[in-house]
RNA sequence: GUGAGUGUCGCCUAGAGGUCUAAGGCGCCAGGUUGUGGCCCUGGAGAACGAGGGUUCAAAUCCCUCCACUCACCCCA
């Protein structure tokens, strides 16, 4: 006999068993409940999307469209990719139907699965989920501070403690030109002493120097300039404004002049959420304003901010934590069965009362007594109902609650009130 | 893409050249008198030891290759 070797779930993604759903659709329902909270309206875009919305947007330099994206041509012979993050699909959809003739700004959220080729390790999949939401058509600094107290509001009805808000403005596309100028001087001077990956940022994508890890490169990090003394007078005037309102709403956070986020389309306002003992990407979420975006997608020019997260470092979080989570509800009735005419019995009872809301499972069939309450037991249900032929002839059914022992004959006309 | 670690029944683990036709715990299945669970007891199913190749009289145990997983770097959620 030849022995197949088992399929095994993909490199970096996984399979979300039962006992694990409880994480999930406690996360889901604090999704839904905070994004109703501020008047958010969900939005599922679909998992793929034409490749150059994410190269236009997310930008050419950036690790996700240089070697992230899942793409793949159809038989139609187009290119598209598997979203490797929601903001560009849902600007597309804002776009696609004309959303701008709403009332502005359009608050909308998603709860969606993402796609990067990377190689997986803690925290990190090929495919994992983020829960997002996009605040678009309104450039005041009001917003900003929605979207992050919002997401700290999230955090914290999560339970999730030691957190710490990294705060930033890079400017917006007039002022970060000066500032980029300074920031490649700054580099250039010490460039020798740089890592080689910085060397190439230097070349590509100069913000990003800031974010590199490498012992060598943190003085020349540290002492770079900073974007927040670059900024031009409305860039200056809607940060200093977002900060007061932070400030109004208690928000604590850390200015960060080296937050600068991995996407090219961010503008002014970056921001992220991060545990307090921070490692290279335990970053719980993160976002920020991104002015430019709608414009470059062919719209006119539109301001929007918004905000991701990934719920796979969420359930990490939570479990760290131990955070309690509700259980999900099961049925907590079992209905066991001895005999032919008792198994038939079983089936018509077990239908009418899931007819009248009332769940329950059922024994599997030929099985002894005790293997069958033996299964009710360790599947934690409350309360069984026995069927066997004493209790066809006479139609009744027994009672038992599993927790007691208590059991009591009932007739089967009754039956439906007594376990209600 | 780079580096390190790991790989024995569903899960956890023992085992370090012959005692292994692989052991234990959990879980699963069945039984412990007549139609009744949870504790306890007994029994059972379940792995040719990631795959392939070598060394050896002899390999789960040594060597090589590959694969997978984990962790870290890069970067992000």
């Amino acid at each position: 006999m030849e022995k197949i070797s088992l399929y095994q779930a993909p490199r970096g993604t996984f399979d979300i068993l039962p006992k694990e759903q409880a994480y999930w659709r406690y996360i889901e329902q604090k999704v839904v409940n905070i994004c109703q909270l501020y008047g958010y309206e969900r939005i599922d875009a679909p998992v793929f999307e034409d490749s150059q919305l994410f190269s236009r947007s997310v930008g050419k330099e950036t690790d996700i469209v240089d070697k992230q994206m899942y793409t793949f041509k159809d038989r139609g012979g187009n290119s598209l990719t598997l979203r490797p993050e929601g903001t560009a699909p849902v600007c597309r959809a804002y776009l696609e139907h004309g959303l701008h003739n709403l009332p502005q700004p359009v608050r909308l959220y998603y709860l969606a699965a993402i796609f990067r080729y990377e190689r997986p390790q803690s925290g990190r999949y090929r495919q994992h989920h983020q829960f997002g939401y996009e605040a678009i058509g309104d450039g005041d600094p009001t917003l900003d501070a929605e979207v992050i107290d919002m997401a700290w509001r999230f955090f914290t009805s999560l339970s999730l403690r030691h957190l710490s808000l990294q705060l930033n403005s890079i400017g917006c596309k007039k002022c970060r030109r000066q500032y980029l100028a300074a920031l490649k001087e700054h580099y250039a001077r010490s460039s020798k002493n740089l890592c080689s990956d910085c060397k190439t940022r230097l070349k590509r994508n100069p913000l990003r120097l800031l974010d590199c890890k490498k012992r060598q490169c943190q003085p020349i990090a540290d002492s770079a300039p900073r974007s927040t003394d670059y900024l031009c007078s409305e860039c200056e005037k809607h940060f200093s404004q977002l900060k007061r309102y932070l400030k109004l709403l208690k928000i604590p956070f850390t200015l960060n002049h080296r937050l600068v986020r991995g996407l090219d389309y961010y503008t002014r306002t970056v921001f992220e959420i991060q545990p307090e003992k921070a490692t290279a990407q335990s970053a719980l979420g993160g976002g920020g304003r991104y002015d430019d975006l709608i414009e470059e997608l062919g719209g006119k020019p539109t301001p929007a901010i918004g905000f991701g997260a990934g719920l796979e470092r969420i359930v990490l979080n939570l479990k760290k934590e131990s955070a309690p989570i509700p259980p999900l509800p099961r049925p907590q009735l079992f209905i066991a069965h001895l005999g032919d005419a008792a198994t038939e019995d079983a089936v018509k009872l077990a239908a009418s009362l899931r007819k009248a809301g009332i769940a329950a499972v059922i024994a599997p069939a030929g099985k002894s007594l005790k293997s069958q309450l033996r299964q009710a037991n360790s599947l934690g249900f409350t309360k069984a109902v026995i069927i066997g032929e004493d209790e066809v002839k006479s139609g009744t059914a027994i009672v038992r609650d599993m927790t007691t022992s208590q059991q009591k004959t009932v007739p089967l006309p009754q039956l439906e009130r007594e376990l209600k």
